[in-house]
RNA sequence: GGGGCUAUAGCUCAGGGGGAGAGCGCUUGACUCACAUUCAAGAGGCCACUGGUUCGAUCCCAGUUAGCCCCACCA
């Protein structure tokens, strides 16, 4: 037997660290490859090594840990794979930052020089990363860790780049993108934050080049009117008509630009007239190549204006605006400004204006890749929990556009893309010598690297070691569950489906569970601007792994935000501490016994009612899990384990463990116990690995960790319906006896009398099977049960219950009027509750149309609101 | 301009076609031999508003109001 002496008060930062350290060591993460078992498997979305892990990622894994650990239970071959993600501009950004501490730049490294750092970054953010991992407590199997960068995930893009590319859906080309001027490189679309902003519209008058008159143009980008190439107005204009065809005169410019029609013009704006900037705006691109207008770059990468943009070239972007505004206002030509609101695009990583630029980039054509992604999801066989994220999801695939993926970083894959001096690319998997084209050696390869979001989009097959065809591919994909939050639908999860479909040509996985962004407690955004991010950590230090991961999960609806908050914290680790008491009590009355076999002839009522409860817990904690309605298996759980089995069942438990005659009886009782707890903890595992695992070991079983323990199931030999019901009765009245004594506040030292007249056998048999557990529960010295009350006690507290008419007799302590009082409050109450259950019973449609049950159910109701009513009006009568 | 979510006890939130739930807070009592990180008892809600469907709506549907979020190239 061990060690039975348990603290008063659990201490996590003890057991956790120890515990963890015990599972790696004995390997019960690792995933066995057992061919003849059915998988479960998860891959772990990958943490950026770009700093630490916060709240979010706490929830996350919480989420991921307990689906494993059931499935594990339950038996399934289960692999959940871990990594971390290169987070190419993100952590580029952070490696340039600690650089320019230094005073220096990625440049005056040089490129090689510069990975070099950046990969000694990664090392130091991956091992805290992990650290934080193990200690929540996740069951990953480290032994299959991958990162997006490592030597296999490389190959895997690579290989996937060139099939792409051969296959016509990877390309390069010059098109309007997303730059930002900070990062110095394209973005795709996603990666742009639309913000609503306050800007102007500029109304600037553009001369006739022939004739007299002009043409008013609006535009909330006056320095773009440099690189201006024509101006649009609407085909059926009726303003505009006769100028058609005609030319403007550029002001500041001087360049005669033609005014053009194109139905892309809206008549109701501004003017009527738009000004075309085809190389910074991606509408005025798509006209520029509708109308052949040629493109003037004006603005350079570095977010200055260039050559092209005559005096104003080397000039920052907002100061060129501000120059252009006052020139104009000097010609004369400006007419007015005036406010408007308008969504001004910023880069995701440091938050900078976007400038839309002409650019040549590579692309991956997304519609042929969209189009199975979209009926893998349509159909069913990729399920989004909770299901309105599927409308998201489809929202967005159905109008997805092509993806710009080259960055103009070093941190990241390099295209594998090489240029020859013949002018041929040659994409492929391995560096080529010569050129197949012209037997040329001076190849150069492509400098840009991918968006890292390209390989995260292969993950759950490159984990698994595609393109080779190894063991752990065969056996563990596709994966099952996909769990993470909605803000990364598109980035990642809608990418997955198509890249495994496309190369796998199966589903990467069968549900997507989403979940919402966990928030301060104020509902506000945990930022690092803001400072008002909670650490994990902290909370681990401080009160444990458990009870974060239970403050997580029971903060969680499916796919909604949750608030962080301090009282969250301290109900769980009460929780904790509960669960741990509950434990010590068990163990401090087990005796000498070191099993628990369920003996089901010798129970008590109340033993059968714990049982039965116990049953419908693990029955409903089942269905919740089935349906990831995981805060409600929780909290399901936390109900039963501190109502049931602690305030009452332990309780009652008392009553044989002191006072049995025999040995038996404790035995009963101590089985049960053991029995229970064993289960519950069985079944709150996955939740609270640690605080579980450590008491399981000190309890009686039998295995080596309850980590591998099964599952509980629901028995139907635990269905106690009638020794519940019974259980019911006696606990009512308990409530009730301790209602009255409250109600004169009878000091707990003063044991009562209390005499119960009842009518049925039934109720009899219930309370003479309770009469124990009521002298103990209602603190009673004498209880008496009679069929027929000769003479009603007037110095006497009443109350009624089911049949049961509740007599404590206190001699002195009873206001005689007092009473009255109260109990016509009850009648009232009762009236009412009977006149709500007559007036359905009268409804002749609900007779008629309302499913039988229910309407027995009402009956039943009825009658006993009836007999109660009765009962207590009868009181009051024989009280006056 | 589209799409979505939310409105339940003082606070934070679960729930769900047939008499409203939790935690915290509040009131009253108790250091009772697992636990005061506890126990017992209690107060507190026309379940946002208006219609509809139904025998029956807090729950389903439509609309209204308020708040939040996502997507979108009207200069």
């Amino acid at each position: 037997m061990t060690d039975k002496n348990l603290a008063p008060v659990y201490d996590p930062s003890e057991v956790e660290e120890r515990l963890y350290q015990e599972w790696l060591e004995k390997d019960y993460f690792q995933a066995p490859r057992d061919l003849k078992r059915k998988t479960f498997n998860i891959v772990i979305p990958p943490p950026n090594v770009t700093g630490s892990l916060h709240m979010g990622h706490a929830l996350d894994n919480t989420i991921q840990d307990i689906l494993i650990r059931r499935k594990r239970m339950e038996g399934f071959d289960t692999l959940w794979l871990p990594g971390t993600d290169h987070a190419g501009i993100a952590t580029q950004i952070k490696v340039e930052e600690h650089l320019a501490a230094d005073g220096l730049t990625r440049y005056d490294l040089g490129r090689e020089k510069f990975i070099e750092r950046v990969w000694q970054w990664k090392d130091e953010y991956h091992e805290r990363i992990i650290g934080q991992l193990y200690k929540l407590g996740v069951s990953c199997d480290w032994s299959r860790e991958r990162f997006t960068m490592d030597e296999g995930c490389s190959d895997a893009v690579r290989q996937v780049f060139v099939a792409l590319y051969h296959k016509g859906l990877i390309y390069r080309g010059n098109y309007i993108i997303n730059w930002c001027p900070r990062c110095h490189t394209a973005l795709s679309d996603i990666e742009v934050e639309h913000e609503d902003a306050e800007g102007t519209l500029t109304y600037i008058r553009y001369p006739l080049v022939d004739g007299e008159g002009h043409v008013v143009v609006a535009t909330t980008r006056p320095e773009t009117m440099l690189g201006d190439t024509a101006v649009a107005v609407h085909p059926q204009d009726s303003r505009y008509q006769a100028l058609i065809g005609k030319e403007v005169l550029l002001p500041l410019m001087n360049r005669k630009i033609p005014i053009i029609a194109d139905d892309y013009v809206d008549p109701e704006f501004g003017s009527g007239a738009v000004k075309i900037t085809p190389a910074h705006d991606p509408n005025d691109f798509a006209i520029g190549e509708r109308h052949q207008l040629p493109s003037v770059v004006v603005i350079a990468e570095d977010g200055t204006m260039t050559q092209e943009a005559g005096k104003y070239a080397g000039l920052d972007r907002t100061e060129a605006r501000k120059q252009v505004v006052d020139d104009l206002e000097a010609e004369g030509v400006l007419l007015q400004i005036e406010k408007h609101q308008h969504a001004v695009g910023h880069c995701q990583r440091c938050h900078t204006v976007i400038e839309p630029l002409l650019s040549k980039q590579w692309f991956v054509s997304m519609k042929p890749l969209a189009e199975p992604a979209i009926q893998q999801v349509k159909n069913g066989e990729i399920r989004f929990v909770p299901e309105r994220f599927t409308k998201v999801y489809l929202n967005w695939v159905e109008n997805i556009r092509d993806w710009c993926i080259s960055r103009q970083i070093w941190w990241g894959h390099r295209i594998p893309a090489w240029y020859c001096e013949c002018g041929k690319t040659i994409v492929a998997r391995e560096e080529p010598q010569t050129c197949p084209h012209c037997g040329g050696q001076a190849l150069k390869q492509e400098e840009d690297v991918l968006d890292t979001w390209f390989s995260s989009a292969l993950w759950p097959f490159s984990t698994l070691g595609w393109p080779e065809e190894t063991a752990d591919l065969e056996h563990y994909y596709p994966t099952d569950v996909l769990v993470t939050g909605y803000d990364i639908i598109y980035f990642w999860v809608a990418r997955m489906i198509f890249m495994g479909l496309e190369f796998m040509h199966k589903k990467p996985f069968h549900t997507v569970y989403i979940h919402g962004l966990v928030r301060d407690a104020q509902g506000r955004k945990m930022s690092k601007s803001l400072g008002n991010g909670i650490d994990p950590l902290e909370i681990i230090e401080q009160y444990g792994a458990d009870t974060l991961r239970f403050t997580l999960i029971t903060g969680q609806a499916p796919g909604h935000d949750q608030r962080f908050r301090q009282e969250s914290v301290d109900n769980s680790r009460n929780f904790a501490n509960k669960i741990w008491n509950a434990s010590r009590f068990v163990l401090m009355n087990l005796g000498d016994t070191t099993a628990a076999e369920l003996e089901l002839d010798s129970l008590t009522d109340a033993d059968r009612w714990l049982l039965h409860r116990y049953n419908q817990t693990v029955r409903e904690v089942n269905r919740l899990m089935d349906t990831y309605e995981l805060g409600e298996a929780a909290r399901t759980i936390y109900e039963f384990l501190w109502s049931d089995f602690c305030d009452w069942y332990i309780e009652l438990a008392k009553i044989p463990l002191y006072d049995a005659q025999t040995e038996a009886e404790k035995q009963t009782v101590r089985s049960v116990l053991t029995y229970v707890l064993d289960r519950t903890l069985r079944l709150l595992h996955p939740f609270m690995p640690f605080i579980t695992e450590e008491i399981w070991q000190k309890i009686p079983h039998s295995g080596k960790t309850i980590m591998l323990a099964s599952w509980p199931e629901y028995d139907p030999a635990l269905e106690f319906s009638a020794a519940h019901e019974r259980m019911a009765t006696v606990m009512e009245v308990t409530r009730t006896i301790r209602y009255l004594r409250s109600e004169v506040q009878l000091p707990p030292g003063r044991k009562a009398q209390v005499i119960l007249n009842v009518d049925s056998g039934a109720s009899a048999q219930a309370l003479a099977a309770g009469e124990a557990m009521l002298k103990k529960l209602a603190n009673l010295e004498e209880m008496t049960v009679v069929r027929e009350l000769p003479e009603q006690p007037q110095q006497a507290l009443t109350a009624v219950v089911g049949d049961i008419e509740i007599y404590l007799p206190l001699k002195g302590l009873v206001d005689i009027e007092q009473e009255i009082k109260r109990l016509q409050k009850e009648l009232k109450k009762l009236e009412s509750e009977v006149a709500r259950a007559e007036g359905k019973l009268n409804n002749q449609g609900f007779l008629a149309k309302a499913p039988q049950q229910v309407i027995a159910e009402e009956r039943a109701k009825a009658e006993n609101y009836r007999l109660r009513r009765d009962k207590v009006r009868e009181r009051i009568i024989s009280l006056r």
